[in-house]
DNA sequence: GATGCCGGGTT
DNA sequence: AACCCGGCATC
């Protein structure tokens, strides 16, 4: 049931998946705190704490999630976490296990999460009665002025309906409000007491519902349009709240480009033929890596269009590219349910903050080594433009070594490229070795490969396609066989990087084999 | 001489 | 399969 994955997952977002590794394995891995995706929160978790999750007129299905609150160690779910992720971003990865999704957690990594979360626990239902009833004092006001008479939903015990007809309307206060909510809810000790008691007072449970139908409802109002698809999601008996709350999440922090690529953004979350498929939950997405910058779109025209206008200065108005936005951004891919998950466990810890996002994720801001890698592949994928603020904390950038890769999408990359940067007056490092991003998704269909001149100078792909013909029929005149192929003309990795930095070549260079990174 | 990498050996 | 290196072709 996909309500009842949504919510089983939305409350789990230690299974944020953070392993990202741009570049270079080498670097990356010794940045980037990598957490268990799936691992337990110990630290967080004191068993289960069932609900009850139904779709709208569907029967209750209760879902055990191992984490909604965050009682562990008595401590407070706002001020701890927070602590807890500065304390990850400045590297400390040795308690990742178990407050891995707290540090996380931290505003200012996922800003304007307050909002999001209370869609991913909409169809929630407490059983603790006592907060429900602090829920419904602490947010009547908001409910009686929101939530029109007509769409209140006769009470009942088992099920929380979702309403048909929401209608936009200020969302700012109600927001607000079911992040409280959340907030009290998350740090009731009685919410970790599986048996309390079952039973909900009825005005509390209404208004409980009343409140997440108008988060729902504000949601749903924000800083986009729903397309008809869209539109039918919320009377639909499974919506998949998870794509809302992912989406809100991912638009909060885009800012011009909402407007503009928010049909994309909602066919992508919501088009997916096979909303129940589970089993691969990766999203594609492009991360732009210019610093201070995490935007992170769907489409690869889509990030390349911002790094162009924002960071690049370009045109907006037009869309000619010289391809020097391929290496401002990387293509990650996106744990939806890791996203799902952190906004059902995020918001409740600063509900009201939205702090702006970090400078750069920890992985990125070691400049010597960071991976400003243009990657540019499966383009076919849905057209989508959504954007987030901690894209790194829930992301999962794989990369896989040249020399090992299977059609992998490789974008080769050499310090001379830092200097690309260097024209605009921003200094960039490139030294980090060109990265293949291989999706894991399945086969990469497309595969492409770019050296520095091709790619810069789109206007000269012709001359250097006459160039390789001429090098081919060369080849053909003067090679026999079993003669070794002619030296390419890229630059190897002995020679970009250097014989001091060995361990940046790529693993064929090392062996003394085809170089694999830079292929002619 | 530096570089690229084939071919073959070792683990 | 991963790793390493001698040796040769190329620049």
């Amino acid at each position: 049931m996909d309500s009842k994955f949504i919510l089983e997952k939305s409350t789990t977002v230690g299974g944020a998946d953070f392993n990202c590794r741009p570049g270079r394995s080498v670097h990356c891995d010794a940045r980037v705190p990598i957490l268990e995706r799936n691992g337990p929160m110990p630290a967080y978790t004191n068993g289960p704490v069932p609900y009850k999750c139904s779709p709208d007129g569907g029967s209750p299905v209760e879902v055990k999630s191992p984490r909604t609150c965050f009682k562990g160690n008595g401590i407070s779910p706002g001020g701890r976490i927070s602590l807890d992720m500065e304390k990850n971003v400045l590297g400390d990865q040795k308690d990742t296990g178990s407050s891995g999704i707290l540090k996380r957690a931290s505003p200012t990594c996922c800003p304007g999460m307050n909002g999001q979360l209370t869609a991913g626990f909409m169809q929630l239902e407490t059983k603790n009665p006592v907060k429900q009833g602090e829920l419904a004092l602490s947010l009547k006001a908001a409910q009686g002025r929101n939530v029109p008479q007509a769409e209140r939903q006769p009470f009942l015990s088992s099920h929380i309906p979702v309403p048909r007809n929401r209608r936009p309307s200020g969302h700012a206060d109600k927001e607000v409000m079911a992040a409280t909510v959340l907030t009290s809810l998350s740090t009731s000790p009685l919410v970790l007491c599986p048996s309390a008691a079952p039973t909900v007072p009825e005005p509390a449970n209404r208004v409980w519902k009343e409140v997440l139908s108008a988060s729902y409802s504000s949601s749903t109002s924000g800083n986009w349009s729903w397309d008809a698809s869209d539109q039918s999601v919320p009377s639909t008996p499974s919506p998949p709240l998870s794509n809302d709350t992912n989406k809100n999440f991912l638009l909060l922090s885009q800012g011009d480009d909402v407007s503009e690529d928010v049909t994309e953004s909602t066919h992508f979350m919501f088009e997916d033929p096979i909303p129940r498929k589970r089993k691969n939950s990766m999203k594609v997405m492009f991360k732009c890596l210019w610093k201070n910058c995490e935007k992170v779109l769907s489409t690869s025209s889509g990030i390349q269009r911002h790094i162009r206008t924002v960071h690049l200065g370009r045109n907006s108005d037009s869309d000619y590219s010289d391809g020097e936005e391929d290496f401002y951004y990387s293509e990650i891919e996106v744990n939806m349910d890791s996203l799902t998950e952190g906004l059902s466990n995020l918001a409740p810890t600063s509900p009201t903050t939205v702090g702006p996002p970090p400078a750069f994720p920890p992985l990125l801001t070691d400049t010597s080594h960071s991976e400003n890698i243009g990657v540019n592949g499966f383009q076919n994928h849905a057209p989508t433009l959504l954007s987030q603020s901690a894209p790194s904390a829930l992301c999962h950038i794989r990369t896989d070594h040249a020399y090992q890769a299977t059609a992998p999408v490789s974008i080769p990359v050499c310090p001379e490229l830092a200097e690309l940067g260097s024209d605009n007056g921003i200094s960039v490092s490139w030294q980090s070795p060109p990265v293949i991003f291989k999706g894991a998704s399945g086969p990469v269909n497309q595969v492409r490969t770019v050296s520095i001149g091709e790619k810069r100078q789109p206007a000269t792909s012709t001359h250097t396609t006459v160039n390789k013909s001429h090098a081919l029929i060369t080849q053909a005149t003067k090679s026999t066989p079993g003669s070794r192929k002619p030296r390419g003309e890229a630059k190897k990795c002995r020679k970009v990087y250097g014989m001091e930095k060995r361990d940046m070549w790529c693993t064929a260079c090392r062996w003394k084999k085809a170089c694999q990174r830079f292929t002619d």
